[in-house]
RNA sequence: UGAAAUAUAGCUUAAUGGUAAAGCGUUAAAUUUUGACUUUAAACAUGAAGGUUCAAUUCCUUCUAUUUCAACCA
């Protein structure tokens, strides 16, 4: 009863490569540069890597692509493994580029020899200014021309340490008027004197990108070789290094990065947020991260859930990031345990309710579920939500307002009969009655109201912190803004309240869901302790309420 | 003044040389002890111009728009 689901254009590749006999058996490969965390938009490239050869069963490797000494480090490669881990998908094995030193090093040697590659002496500014322009061809310099022998022993040389950083690189000898700049010579490697995280000091000189990684590929016979569209010029670099090489032939294939509105995806933005502290850390819920997802309270497969939903295309997309918050609102809906908590209390007593009288009742765990139940204590005094009372109450409020009646969630209907206000003005307390035949489950009262609250007893609740998130920036397309994006910051993003919730919740250990009724799904911190409880929203619930002019 | 990629509802993704489909979002209504969920309904699309054709969103040409490309980053 499986609905059908068109294949995307690379499922069609693969399956048409399957039939053709090309390959028995599909290789992918996920390669972060450990440089960062992972983001939602990585889990849109392992939910496409991990999951065509999951379906077309074959296996996929973890590659990191660390070729760059200097911004990578363990911290990261460590997150990284634990989000594709937690996204709940597994690599059949995990490699390095770095890995593959040794054997780059024999590629860069054999192009040299095949006369395919020099060593060039100029400065950066220099390369950069012969590499010409879109419209003008570059220039060959004068070391272009130098012999195999000298490039050769050039080569050693900078392997060695006998030149400093920057005083020489190796080039591919391709074209330099070709009109895809990344054929105009591109480096293969430079010298940098700096301490690799697996390889130590025993390299000082280091391929770049173009060069390691479709080697890289072709040595793990990685079959599709799936990246984002910008890397759309370096597939002719690509496939020429594969074929003077003459090595396994790997294919490269692109499709359009995700972006997300309210939100950045570059990893440079992200790490300026970190560093610049506009958020806690990497896990800060407001980050797009994995692990910021995670603290936040989204699962693995509400994730993968919105993966498969946003599908993979090769034109430009901005997702709305209500369809993100749509797939965890549609899991949580079916597992979150129900619980009260009110996040903005006011004071509201009882006045015909016994003092110091207090009973259980019965609540729902999960609709759908009648077995499913907990009992939750009442009295004389509770909280409510402040919001939950308009004194001059708008069109269609069917919660409490003067001389209005509303049901307490699975306990009474009371009816609010007069205020009480502090000195500035604000309510303080709301006095009611309540009916006694009009209770949950018992109610012979024949009362009907349109509005039902929750709420929580004051005299058997525990304090707690809540946390909303809302939308890190203010526009809906930070990244297109001019000027700096951190001044586009939504500087509500973060908004901490200090309420109630029922008892009983001192417990949960980090990570559990919950929807607090009629306020959203939330999860417990990280931060959260016995003495200080704290709660993540992760969601808002839907809220079809829009409050009309006043009556 | 270059090259490459892309263009289907508000967003995302389908499909087809012959009635353009779905999810999200939006708007109504029903239901409801969560103004949630659920159910029902509604509105909204093939960038433009030519050409081939009985018939073009699909094929061809041109135009326009958007994105990407000149790091010793990946």
């Amino acid at each position: 009863m499986s609905e059908e689901k068109s294949n995307n254009f690379i499922e069609e590749i693969v399956e048409q490569d399957l039939k053709e006999g090309k390959y028995k058996r599909i290789l992918t490969r996920f390669p972060p540069e450990p440089n960062g965390y992972l983001h939602i938009g990585h889990a849109k490239s392992i939910c496409l890597n991990f999951g065509l050869t999951m379906k077309y069963n074959g296996d996929t490797n973890l590659r990191f692509d660390d070729t760059n000494p200097v911004t990578e480090d363990t911290e990261y490669v460590e997150s990284i493994k634990e989000d594709i881990r937690w996204l709940g998908f597994s690599w059949i094995n995990e490699f390095y580029a770095s890995d593959y030193f040794e054997r780059l090093h024999e590629f860069a040697i054999e192009l040299i020899k095949k006369g395919l590659a020099y060593v060039d002496d100029s400065t950066s500014e220099q390369i950069a200014l012969e590499k010409g322009s879109h419209t003008t061809p570059g220039i060959e310099n004068k070391y272009r021309s130098r012999s195999v022998e000298e490039n050769l022993q050039l080569f050693a040389g900078m392997k060695n340490g006998q030149f400093k950083e920057g005083e020489k690189v190796l080039r591919a000898k391709i074209n330099m008027a070709s009109t895809n700049m990344h054929m105009r010579d591109p480096v293969m490697y430079r010298i940098k004197y700096a301490y690799h995280h697996r390889t130590g000091d025993k390299w000082c000189i280091y391929p770049l990108y173009d060069f390691a990684h479709g080697q890289s590929d072709s040595i793990e016979k990685i079959t599709h070789s799936v990246c984002t569209l910008e890397f759309v010029p370096h597939r002719e670099l690509y496939d020429w290094y594969i074929k003077e090489l003459g090595i396994f032939p790997s294919h490269q294939y692109e499709f359009a990065r995700l972006n997300m509105t309210y939100t950045v995806m570059s990893k440079r933005k992200l790490l300026q947020l970190v560093n610049e502290q506009f958020v806690s850390g990497w896990d800060d819920p407001r980050m797009p991260t994995i692990s910021g997802l995670r603290r936040k309270g989204y699962t693995p497969s509400s994730i993968r859930l919105f993966c498969e939903k946003i599908g993979i295309a090769r034109r430009d997309n901005l997702i709305d990031i209500s369809l993100l918050e749509f797939c965890i609102r549609e899991e949580l809906n079916t597992t979150a345990n129900r619980r009260m908590a009110v996040i903005n209390p006011v004071k509201l007593i009882i006045e015909n309710y016994e003092d110091g009288r207090s009973e259980r009742v019965t609540l729902e765990n999960l609709p759908n579920e009648p077995e499913n139940v907990r009992e939750v204590s009442f009295g004389r005094e509770i909280y409510i939500e402040r919001e939950d009372f308009m004194e001059i109450p708008v069109k269609k409020w069917f919660r409490l307002a003067p001389g209005q009646m509303v049901r307490l969630k699975g306990a009474y209907i009371i009816k609010c009969e007069r205020i009480e206000k502090d000195q500035s003005g604000e309510v303080s307390c709301i006095y009611c009655s309540y009916f006694p035949e009009s209770k949950s489950g018992h109610d012979t009262s024949n009362m009907k109201v349109k509005g039902v609250i929750h709420w929580v007893h004051a005299l058997d609740c525990v304090p707690a912190e809540f946390r909303l998130y809302s939308h890190l920036f203010k526009s809906e397309n930070p990244a297109l803004e001019s000027g700096d994006f951190k001044d586009d910051i939504n500087p509500d993003s973060l908004i901490v309240k200090r309420g109630v919730i029922e008892n009983g919740m001192k417990t949960s250990p980090y990570g559990n869901h919950f929807q607090f009724l009629r306020n959203g799904y939330f999860c417990v911190d990280k931060d959260s302790k016995a003495e200080n409880l704290v709660f993540n929203r992760t969601v808002g619930l839907k809220d079809s309420f829009v409050p009309q002019k006043k009556n």
